[in-house]
DNA sequence: CCAACATTCTAAAGATGATTAGAATGTAAC
DNA sequence: GTTACATTCTAATCATCTTTAGAATGTTGG
């Protein structure tokens, strides 16, 4: 029952990257690392889901080597294992809403900003931000925010927006991010924004794709 | 049952994608793919396995939209979806590669030249090419020849090197290559001219790393 | 050393995937 | 229309994956 052709072996090694990407939480668990290291309690609580399963899932990734452990005291530190496995997320995601209508109409159901940015809106973006001619906030939790964030960007998670709406400069555009296109807590900072009579909008670029496309994070 | 999270629904759809990749079959499908369009009984010869397994892996991968089918009288062809669905194999392939030792060694035990080309050396040899200092000669059967070459290669199957050696200068360096990195025929290929007194070398280049680095394939 | 706690391991259930053989479909050539 | 042929569909079997619960592991802080 061995392989007979000899390059069967070589697919068999890629396809075990194939598998580990085959999951809809696993791929969820990528998306959650992209935003930097995570316990495995975080992630099962960020994804929804039992610890014992986010435990399992993560053990498919890591034996596909996508993802690394790192002990620290009591808890483990999950990472990915390096940019390209963020790439490779990204990757898939492109190829499918590229060719899979049902991902394109539900992410346009979902969020209420559909729009994209393009890589000179990227730039422009970066420079407004730099001018402070936008507030740009990250919505994210904090310590995502510390992980790695857009330049300029000041942290704003949105469970604390309400309380801290004093911070923000009633006049200016805001602009906030949060994990990505398939993140919404950007969507919900937006409407929760604009309720209280600010000029919010969102973009759908997290850190991951951001860095894609070889602009700068800071951390 | 239905999915609680708002956002599982994207998940899945990508994954989709994901389990469209998951399979080593369905891999090397796609790697043969990305030489050009077959019917589903050349994908099966090529791949070693049954028609009906074929048709089978095929489904798949055209429900998961990752490649079409084009009726052509008798026969039914199958086409990547797109070049991305060919770069998406490439980025699994290189992530794979990179994180799996694994597949690094069972590339070294199968490959006699397991020297890869950078931008610069694949620029260098195009110029080579193209002076003539070295006879470029594409191993693949003809079919994917004309499919798309490498600028400058002339068409040599392997099948057919024994009987048109007097078309080889005796001299000249001679470069072969075929499908990519996991294709074994222009390792034949080089030591079937090595025996007979040529110099002769590899490259693990086909089509798709070609192209997805930028540079021209020629139809 | 003991208790608390995060995480993993084991075992078992159901769900889904791979593979094979035989029947069915649809097109082309006569 | 009938025949030949490429491909797909159906059904059945076996293997693998997902998920849950309970037991086990390993580390910290007393």
């Amino acid at each position: 029952m061995k392989p007979r052709k000899p390059n069967d072996l070589l697919f068999e090694q890629v396809a075990r990257v194939g598998k580990a990407v085959a999951s809809p939480k696993r791929l969820e668990l990528l998306d959650l690392l992209s935003q930097g290291e995570k316990t495995v309690e975080t992630l099962a609580n960020d994804a929804s889901i039992d610890v014992k399963l986010a435990s399992a899932h993560l053990k498919v990734l890591k034996e596909a080597r996508l993802v690394e452990a790192r002990r620290e005291g009591r808890f483990i530190n999950y990472s990915l294992s390096g940019s390209d496995v963020a790439n490779l997320w990204l990757n898939l995601r492109a190829v499918a809403e590229k060719h899979l209508v049902e991902l394109r109409v539900a992410l346009e159901l979902m969020s209420s900003a559909p729009e994209r940015l393009t890589a000179e809106s990227r730039a422009s973006l970066l420079e407004k931000a730099r001018l402070g001619e936008v507030i740009v906030i990250d919505v994210r939790p904090e310590v995502e925010y510390h992980a790695g964030h857009l330049p300029f960007a000041r942290s704003m998670p949105l469970s604390e927006i309400e309380r801290r709406l004093a911070e923000l400069p009633p006049g200016k555009e805001i602009v906030a991010y949060c994990r990505g296109p398939f993140c919404l807590m950007s969507d919900e900072a937006v409407g929760l924004l604009r309720k209280k009579g600010f000029r919010a909008q969102k973009i759908t670029d997290g850190v991951a794709e951001w860095a894609a496309d070889g602009l700068p994070i800071e951390a």
